[in-house]
DNA sequence: TATATTTACATCGCACGCGATTTAATCTTA
DNA sequence: TAAGATTAAATCGCGTGCGATGTAAATATA
């Protein structure tokens, strides 16, 4: 680089359009998750039980990338609305299962309808398929090793 | 796909992944902000102020996607750490002029290591280097399309 | 088995993000 | 030029994220 301070430019960085491309890829779901009721944190929640089934919150903060920190106020959310119920698990009195209720489960029949929403959204003629398919594997290539970093630092 | 819910999994996503990325990427970062006293949106406005000198609020909003009701708490602390200066602009009485202070001019000597820091603990056989080049490149175009995206929403 | 350590979740405080609204200045246009 | 529309910040309220700490249960170890 023939700047010297080159490498403290935006436009250098990878993290930057990370962090914005995260916030408007969520601005995009905030009108279809809103008829929802949802805001897009707790809908990853919901897919996760949707997909998984009942579990704990350490199990939904794994595959999330979350902690109780932020799952139990969240979790209390989701409770009050209706769509989960939470108690102590027998076998282990420290853990909390969650589990959808009847209302949470039903509202799957109407999210299905957000992907595909969600995907006809990036549909551009800049972006080719294979290209996206090779950042996808990236991008899931870069989570598993930032989240291997993460339990790493944990220690 | 032979599951017909499978579009609702997490795995098929690219939001997720970008969420999981950012915030992982932004914790990266942390402890080394922390010796400058910074969060992570506050460096990227200091790197645009670093960059661009002085300039108004919705000029640093468009660099960095974000509006007055993020900026104005924000600049307001940086303001209070004596980093930045804020005044009205007197030939539009509207906008806020954001200038470096000495100290925050200063202090981009310090942020010097940074880059260099993250770039080395993103070093990991499973990337090589055309795939992250790639994958910037991918992600740069993504960040223009949403941006694009959020501007004619806003109409 | 008594004690120390670890683990799971909850709580607290602070800094974002952002939708919605307000206020003041500037621009448009009739 | 007066009235309406637009624009730039600021303000408000709410829901995250997350570091730090607390509490209780389970596990490890002496």
């Amino acid at each position: 680089m023939s700047n010297p301070a080159a490498a403290l430019y935006l436009e250098n960085q990878l993290c930057f359009p990370l962090y914005a491309a995260s916030r408007m890829t969520t601005k995009i779901y905030a009108p279809l998750l809103k008829a929802l009721g949802l805001t897009y944190p707790q809908y990853l929640v919901m897919l996760v039980l949707w997909q998984h089934g009942e579990q704990t919150v350490n199990a939904i903060g794994s595959r999330l990338y979350l902690e109780s920190n932020t799952l139990t106020p969240l979790l209390k959310r989701l409770e009050q609305k209706g769509l989960i119920s939470r108690r102590r698990s027998s076998k282990d009195e420290r853990s909390v299962l969650v589990q959808l209720t009847e209302t949470g489960a039903q509202l799957k029949a109407k999210a299905q309808e957000i992907p595909k929403t969600i995907l006809a959204s990036f549909n551009d003629s800049r972006l080719t398929e294979p290209e996206v398919l090779q950042f996808q594997k990236t991008l899931f290539k870069l989570v598993e090793i930032l989240g291997e970093r993460a339990e790493r630092d944990k220690e």
